[in-house]
DNA sequence: TCAATCCGTATC
DNA sequence: ATACGGATTGAC
């Protein structure tokens, strides 16, 4: 091998380089030579492959410097990948953050961040996507088609896209800072007496609110005049949705108010290339708006001034891959280092939302109580299964009498019905038998369970087992598991109406819309379809399964689950919640109130130490595992260690911390994992901060 | 005393 | 991963 004499540049000869090697203790820069013939195309931000270990890699320079502190001899970069530049800076200061707040590695977060590079779509001249379609491959092609039977989700999808990808062009004369900018509408958040909220993002300024808005808002339409307000001060915005469906809805109502050619929509189900494409559009600065699931929340956008987010307690926001990041968190934290605007929006909650409005981080943008009066459904609680058996009318169907008479009465004004139906496969939590308090470990206040129906129930986090358990609430000492007859039901009630078509939206099949005349749609949770003109009566069924999943956020998820849901009936329809109005989710349902509900929740996990007011770690891997990793972890001060829990052949530990060691602990899982890393442990262990399934 | 082997460590 | 250095061990 005849070795390549080559020379360093005369100008910054050195790259800091981040490899994508996923080991914890190589997550830091490594030093590179950057050789003449690279001196101007190997850019900050651009990819590179280098000779690491004796092993080829890829990674990112993160930046040129003029000397390194390395104190052995420099390698060159092997190769420059590409000198598009991928990683901006504002990108690469977040990506570090969010490692940094998730006990991750750096790599793993720019691997979620910058979409893997597609040659051919890279190589397009800016407006030749129309044109594209004749130097296609088959592979390109199978990769853009909607999978199959994804139905209208796929067709939405390649919709969004082509709009997208042809709007390039336009976009390259509009958008200069000297361009006519729409002028933005104030009106659907003067209902909020929030008009200063745009005005603010149009001057330039970065207002943060949590925006809890009022039932059948066209939320899609005020996320997308917020961007608009935003967009006129000549800044980017950044807006996350949980699904295709509601990223659907977003991008229409972009396109309506922006027009087309000013933003791009972005989500992993494009597929490779037209998810490059609009990843390129973002970052060649073509376009100042990206709205898309949570693969859009590292976008690179010029001048970011606002970032939102929709209906964040969505577990879809989460992200499945390490370190696991969740895309509000991401985008809050975004807001913080680049100085925008940051809305955090939904018809209900989450207690870290709340917890930004007591800590004074983000203002709330709530309906003022007179033009909730006018817009709201009616909510009606039908009281409990015990009252319901009492009922005479029920009994045909199963169904509280007055759910019966919402139904009726829609169906008979033309109007559909939507009946929300749970999902099966919750685990099973308990509860008392008497007062329905769920039941709570007496030593760490985690959730107890039934492993397998005639055990005795255990705490999900330290694993004790609760042999003797006492109703802290009723003192009542019997426990219950909770059940669901629910789907049956609202079949039932399908035949009880001869005549009106029944359809489905579940797993199988997601509607999207339903037209606007009798008819009942059984639906689970947010598989709900929208109805044309909103539906005239929306059932609630089983609210129990929901409330007593073996879960942190029961009650908060049920909440969500529901006001999703009575969102969708017209003003002045009705909405039967099937349960008495004792429990406080659903007394926050009869007002509207979820501020109210999240307050609530909040101040009682502050007590009872549980997340978002403390912060949690999972340690999950094999036992021996766990332990080494404990044992290497220099946890911080107060740190509080649960379990262990077994979890399939694996066990996990919980850690808990109160907030402002947070950040202790996140590094000193790293560090650990660094430590474990470095040895070449064989057995992994899967650290996550703030798990989701916290149960 | 030397060489084969094991172990731990760094990887620009 | 993989190679390297230093330590360790075994045979002459």
């Amino acid at each position: 091998m005849a070795a390549k004499t080559r020379e360093p540049c005369d100008h910054l000869p050195v790259a800091r380089v981040c490899v994508d090697v996923p080991l914890a203790h190589l997550d830091r820069p490594f030093d590179y030579l950057v050789p003449a013939d690279l001196a101007e195309t190997a850019q900050p931000g651009t990819r590179v492959r280098v000779r690491f270990a004796r092993q080829l890699v890829d990674g990112w320079i993160l930046e040129r410097v003029e000397a390194s502190d390395h104190d052995g001899k420099l390698a060159y970069l092997e190769r420059l990948v590409s000198s598009e530049v991928v990683l901006t800076p504002e990108v690469a200061r977040l990506a570090r953050a969010v490692a940094d707040r998730y006990a991750g590695n750096l790599a793993d977060v720019l691997r979620l961040a910058i979409p893997p590079r597609h040659a051919r779509v890279e190589g397009e001249p800016a407006q030749a996507a129309e044109a594209k379609t004749e130097t296609e491959t088959e592979t390109e092609t199978e990769q853009d088609s909607p999978a199959p039977g994804a139905g209208s989700e796929g067709a939405a999808l390649e919709g969004a896209g082509s709009r997208a990808a042809g709007s390039e062009g336009a976009a390259l004369e509009g958008a200069g800072p000297e361009a006519v900018m729409p002028a933005f509408d104030l009106a659907g958040w003067e209902a909020y007496r929030a008009g200063g909220y745009l005005k603010a993002l149009a001057g330039g300024a970065a207002p943060r609110a949590v925006w809890s808005a009022m039932p059948f808002e066209d939320w899609p339409a005020r996320i997308a005049e917020a961007i608009a307000a935003t967009v006129s001060g000549g800044r980017g915005a950044v807006a996350v949705v949980a699904d295709a469906r509601d990223l659907d809805r977003l991008d229409a109502a972009l396109t309506a108010i922006l027009g087309s050619g000013r933003h791009v929509a972005l989500s992993a189900a494009l597929g490779p290339a037209k998810r490059y494409r609009a990843f390129l559009a973002a970052s060649r600065g073509k376009v100042p708006v990206v709205v898309g699931t949570r693969a859009a929340m590292f976008a690179p956008v010029p001048e970011l001034g606002l970032v939102a987010i929709w209906d964040d307690g969505d577990d879809l926001h989460s992200e499945p891959r390490a370190p696991y990041p969740h895309a509000r968190e991401v985008l809050l934290t975004r807001a913080q280092l680049a100085g925008a605007g940051a809305l955090v929006g939904g018809y209900t909650r989450t207690g870290e939302a709340q917890l930004l409005v007591e800590t004074g981080w983000a203002k709330q943008i709530v309906p003022p109580r007179e033009t909730l009066r006018t817009r709201a459904p009616q909510v009606v609680p039908a009281g409990d299964d015990a009252q319901m058996a009492r009922d005479p009318a029920a009994a045909t169907a199963r169904l509280p009498s007055v759910a019966w008479e919402a139904a009726r009465h829609a169906l008979k004004d033309d109007a559909p019905v939507l009946v929300q139906v749970p999902r099966r496969g919750y685990v099973p939590s308990v509860a008392c038998a008497d007062c329905r308090t769920p039941a709570r470990c007496p030593h760490c206040s985690g959730p107890l369970a039934l492993r397998s129906s005639n055990a005795t129930p255990a705490c999900h986090w330290c694993g004790r087992v609760a042999a003797a358990y006492t109703c802290p609430s009723c003192g009542g000492r019997r426990l219950r598991a909770a059940v669901t007859g629910a789907r049956r039901t609202a079949e039932e009630l399908g035949r009880a109406f001869p005549g009106v078509p029944v359809r489905t939206s579940g797993r199988e099949g997601v509607l999207a819309t339903v037209p606007g005349g009798a008819a009942v749609v059984v639906a689970t949770p947010g598989a709900e379809p929208m109805a044309d003109g909103g539906f005239g009566a929306v059932l609630l069924l089983d609210p129990w399964a929901l409330l007593t999943r073996a879960d942190l956020r029961a009650t908060e998820e049920a909440l969500r689950r529901w006001m999703n849901a009575a969102a969708l009936a017209r003003p002045g329809g009705r909405v039967v919640v099937a349960t008495d109005g004792a429990v406080p989710a659903v007394q926050a349902l009869l007002r509207w109130d979820a501020a109210w509900h999240a307050a609530r929740e909040l101040a009682e996990r502050r007590e009872l130490g549980f997340p978002p007011a403390a912060r949690m770690a999972s340690l999950t891997g094999p036992p021996e595992a766990v332990a080494d990793l404990l044992a290497a972890a220099r946890l911080p001060e107060g740190a509080e260690l649960l379990g262990p829990v077994p979890v399939g052949d694996e066990e996990r530990m919980l850690v808990r911390v109160r907030r402002g060691r947070a950040a202790a602990l996140a590094q000193a899982l790293h560090e650990a994992a660094g430590v474990r890393t470095a040895r070449k442990a064989a057995q992994p262990v899967r650290i996550q901060v703030d798990p989701l399934d916290l149960f």
